[in-house]
RNA sequence: CAGGGUGUAGCUCAGCUUGGUAGAGCGCUUGGUUUGGGUCCAAGAGGCCGCAGGUUCAAAUCCUGUCACCCUGACCA
């Protein structure tokens, strides 16, 4: 067994591409042959009417999966395949990158996460149930506490990392809104890793990890066959320092990114930078007199804008946030155009604070701001602010603003006019990119490239942890110089379940899903037209028995059903090869050959080749 | 959590306004027919009309409550 498995990862080390392909033709490997009558594919003309997304009525009328509740699905046996499949290159891909498997229980203590206290963070999308003691317990979305706490028990030394260990496994979120069949579930199936390190830089180190995380995630999804982009993303609430997303790209998906053209830069949209901008100098002049409106009752800068008659993109939008970092200023008020909005995370790093949130309302009134019509004058009426201008809300020309006064807005506000020489004082004034980027933004990374926006829906996730919860946890080893020190962690994530459902999302036609060979639950459908006919049954036998020997999967359609039916089932079932069994063609001593993705009429194949043929289309 | 919508046969849905014995198509069973892209004909089986109260001689239909599910938003490794 070791033997075999040692074999091979070797087996993948000089190529990959190389490797897979050995794999998939079936070296070294058994193939299936399964018959339609004798497992369980309840096809559907028609799809359940909540159904809307492609992979959701896709997966439903294949025969894939089922519904049990909101956001909870069955999955049946072709789904299972598919999910064992892409498990399988996952698996490879890992354990070649120096992960090794384990398996932690899903049903935890509450008390858990009270030390990191994700139980505040991680809010109700964390699954609580209480057991007949009464106690709290959590279903886990993730396994970093449990995996933490397990360490600490066992790893006392810096000799004992790097240590990089996964699981595949269910997770539980109680999402506010399941949606979209299995791409947003509350109960899902997800591959998470843990990486440990005693430093960050050189050999066995945090990068190290990272790295090759990366290159593995490239790995898996490239066989998975999946179009994907890597972006810079940020962390989330699990928290850390750097951290890249793996996007299967398609229209439907529900994350947008920015991608430059010219140097392949590629980021999601919190996390985006933008390239140089123009900035204004405050000292233009002012585009007439300040003029006072009163806008009462209007919920947001449309509205306002519409009363007003002023587009958004010359609305000064100003929002208040509170510090809740060590020292440094008591509020950080930041002002972008009307039409575009603030970025938490770029505010943070202009401010230079550690943490901020979004003023709680009624301490930002007991200071003095107008909430809902605040100006930039704040800088000089209130105290203990430090105010960081947008480079694009930073120009000259006609301004609209907040008056500070409740229910009314300002035209004609001019930077220098009503700011005064607060512009010019640095630790006061900032101007920078604090916004979230969009379409048309100039690219970060290439001079003159605009950056362009690419629909896509996340299924990887890596992250640098640092010590977040080996601190919070007490996780340490003693180093070399005899010091204690927190262990450095990385964590991984892969979306299994909402793999299968992106790749249906990216390849599908009107008829049904279209499978890449590698995680298409069997590779070819075998078509017998006359269920009962002697000669085509043992066509099929033959057939079927070849390509088994040759490692490949195969599933034969020997129901007693119409042709129109079988052809329209094996396009919805979507597997890359169709094989048809028919008088015609066996009068001959061929079979009809055709893929999923070529569509046409299928060529005449004599039985003898037909291994072959199939083999020439396995990619 | 806010706003909207839907619960009737395995699936898609009609019936509800105006209360009076539960309907269609697909699927399923049986018989015949047909046999290369969801055949055709006939006969069947199948429903606590989400659940609980109420109004009424009588409730799928009206009223109240409740649960579930879906959509938009908020939220979201």
């Amino acid at each position: 067994m070791w033997q075999r498995i040692g074999e091979r990862v070797l087996a993948f080390l000089p190529s990959l591409t190389m490797a897979n392909a050995a794999q998939q033709s079936g070296f070294g490997r058994r193939g299936t042959v399964q018959k339609w009558s004798r497992t369980f594919i309840p096809t559907t003309r028609e799809a359940p009417a909540d159904a809307e997304v492609p992979s959701h009525i896709m997966l439903h009328r294949a025969g894939y999966i089922r519904a049990v509740g909101a956001g909870i699905y069955d999955y049946l046996p072709l789904a299972h395949r598919v999910l064992e499949k892409v498990k399988g290159i996952i698996r490879e891909e890992l354990e070649a990158a120096g992960a090794v498997e384990m398996l932690m229980p899903a049903l935890e203590p509450f008390e858990l996460f009270n030390e990191t206290k994700r139980d505040e963070t991680y809010g109700d999308n964390l699954f609580r149930l209480k057991d007949r003691k009464g106690r709290m317990n959590a279903l886990a979305p993730t396994h970093e506490e449990v995996i933490t706490s397990l360490l600490k028990g066992a790893v006392n030394s810096y000799a004992q990392l790097p240590l990089n260990l996964y699981q595949i496994q269910t997770k539980f979120r109680d999402e506010a809104r399941p949606r979209a069949g299995l791409l947003r579930c509350r109960e899902f199936l997800m591959k998470d890793a843990y990486s440990f390190h005693s430093t960050v830089e050189g050999k066995g180190g945090l990068n190290e990890a990272y790295d090759a995380m990366f290159a593995a995630y490239s790995n898996i999804f490239k066989r998975c066959g999946l179009d994907y982009l890597a972006v810079e993303a940020e962390s989330g609430p699990i928290g850390g320092s750097a951290s890249h997303e793996f996007m299967v790209r398609c229209a439907s998906g529900e994350d947008t990114v920015l991608r430059c053209p010219v140097s392949g830069y590629a980021a999601n949209v919190e996390k985006c930078e933008i390239g140089e901008r123009a900035k204004g100098t405050f000292n233009e002049a002012p585009s007439g007199e300040l003029t006072e409106v009163h806008t009462p009752n209007l919920p947001g800068i449309e509205e306002v804008g519409k009363v007003m008659k002023v587009k958004p993109d010359r609305m000064l939008k100003t929002i208040v946030f509170a510090n809740k970092g060590e020292g440094g200023p008591k509020w950080v008020v930041a002002v972008v155009r009307g039409d575009h909005e603030v970025n938490e995370g770029k505010v943070k790093s202009l401010a230079g604070v550690s943490a901020i949130e979004l003023a709680p309302v009624e301490e930002a009134k007991k200071a003095g701001f107008a909430v809902g019509y605040v100006s930039p004058r704040v800088i000089n009426t209130v105290q203990g602010v430090v105010l960081l201008v947008d480079s694009d809300a930073s120009g000259g020309g006609f301004w609209a603003s907040g008056a500070d006064k409740i229910d009314h807005h300002v035209k004609h506000f001019n930077w220098r006019r009503e700011v005064g020489a607060a512009l010019d004082d640095a630790s006061k004034v900032k101007v920078g990119d604090v916004r979230n980027a969009v379409v048309g933004d100039p690219s970060p990374r290439a001079a003159g490239a605009k950056l362009e926006a690419e629909k896509g829906i996340e299924v990887g996730h890596i992250f640098k942890l640092g010590t977040k919860y080996s601190a919070a946890m007490g996780l340490q080893v003693l180093n070399s110089d005899q010091q204690r020190i927190p262990v450095i962690m990385g964590c991984y994530g892969i979306g299994v379940s909402r793999t299968m459902a992106a790749c249906v999302e990216m390849s599908h036609d009107q008829d049904g899903i279209i499978w890449p060979w590698a995680i298409a639950p069997y590779h070819v459908q075998v078509t017998v037209m006359k269920h009962d006919d002697a000669a085509q049954l043992a066509a099929a036998d033959q057939v079927c028995a070849a390509l088994r020997d040759a490692g490949l999967d195969v599933l034969v359609d020997d129901r007693d059903e119409r042709p129109g039916v079988k052809f329209k089932d094996a396009d919805l079932v979507g597997l890359p090869v169709r094989i048809t069994i028919g008088d015609k063609a066996l009068a001959e001593g061929c079979v009809e050959f055709k893929t999923r993705k070529g569509g046409g009429k299928g060529d005449l194949v004599k039985l003898a080749d037909v291994v072959t043929k199939v083999m020439s289309v396995a990619q």
